[in-house]
DNA sequence: CTTGTGTCCTGTAGGC
DNA sequence: TGCCTACAGGACACAA
């Protein structure tokens, strides 16, 4: 579920609680959510270590530390952030960092599929080349219409299909791709190189502005979800969604009943009217 | 190179 | 109740 707007909500209400917090101790429930290096070297390269920063790049969180290295975090499906007590011990917690303000900061993880990275801020392991080819950050100077084309141009596959790539749209995942794609009024299978100038245009608006407005009302939490805020709250776009998650439902600007269809083994919700 | 499919792992929901 | 299948906000390996 985190897209860029969970991450960022993550990243502006945890900067604050860990900025300047030493992490004396790490507690590693389950290897496999640890990517690199191996757990003996991850937790020997954290422990003692202060937080100095906390940074985004796409739907990766970037822990900052003292030491010129950096925590790379990613939640991937299920995966969220809260701040606990230390006696507490969550359900689902994969990792854990024990601050010098007797708290906790868990990684709780059911699906096991996120991961944490340890490495130098300037030189990537091979598990991470993922994050270093991830294209501009939607509604950056380096990202709009001209990139969305050169990225679109000649390819047959689904435009849907080419959102959800993080080289064209880091930070876009499922629900995200969905809403940009009725917001700008084009059908999530339409093959993406022939998109005319127009609708390329539409798109890379609406992108810009459906992340806005996700980070604007600090994400979506779904009802069968567990994705808290760190301090407890949820977020508040899954009220503002007009297809994700809406199939069966009419639209609420024709009335039209909303699709579920698989694209890309992914579900895809649009509005088979607004959407051309 | 592009594209579609399967896989990682675990939990939950729904059908029978 | 219990067993089985399908599916889930991501990303990547792999085959054709």
């Amino acid at each position: 579920m985190p897209e860029l707007p969970e991450v960022e909500t993550m990243r502006r209400r945890l900067a604050p609680d860990l900025i300047g917090r030493r992490i004396e101790r790490v507690v590693v429930r389950r290897p496999d959510i640890v990517g690199y290096p191996a757990p003996a070297r991850f937790r020997a390269g954290l422990a003692g270590r202060q937080v100095a920063a906390l940074d985004r790049r796409g739907k990766y969180l970037l822990l900052e530390l003292d030491s010129g290295d950096r925590l790379i975090l990613h939640m991937r499906l299920s995966g969220h952030l809260e701040l606990v007590a230390k006696p507490e011990k969550l359900r689902y917690e994969r990792l854990r960092l024990e601050l010098d303000d007797g708290r906790a900061l868990a990684f709780v993880e059911p699906r096991v599929l996120g991961k944490a990275y340890l490495v130098r801020s300037d030189s990537y392991p091979p598990v991470l080349t993922g994050l270093m080819a991830m294209g501009p950050e939607p509604g950056s100077a380096g990202w709009g219409a001209d990139h969305l084309r050169k990225c679109l141009a000649g390819r047959r596959a689904p435009v849907k299909s080419l959102l959800l790539d993080q080289k064209v749209c880091c930070g876009v995942g499922n629900i995200y791709s969905d809403e940009a794609l009725f917001r700008a009024g084009i059908r999530p299978q339409r093959p993406a190189g022939k998109l005319t100038h127009e609708e390329i245009v539409r798109l890379a608006r609406s992108l810009s502005r459906v992340i806005a407005d996700g980070v604007k009302w600090c994400g979506t939490t779904m009802p069968d979800q567990r994705y808290l805020q760190p301090d407890g709250g949820t977020g508040e776009f899954q009220k503002r969604l007009r297809v994700f998650g809406q199939s069966g439902q009419p639209c609420v600007v024709c009335g039209t009943t909303i699709r579920r269809d698989r694209i890309g083994n992914r579900s895809t919700h649009y509005c088979p009217k607004c959407q051309k």
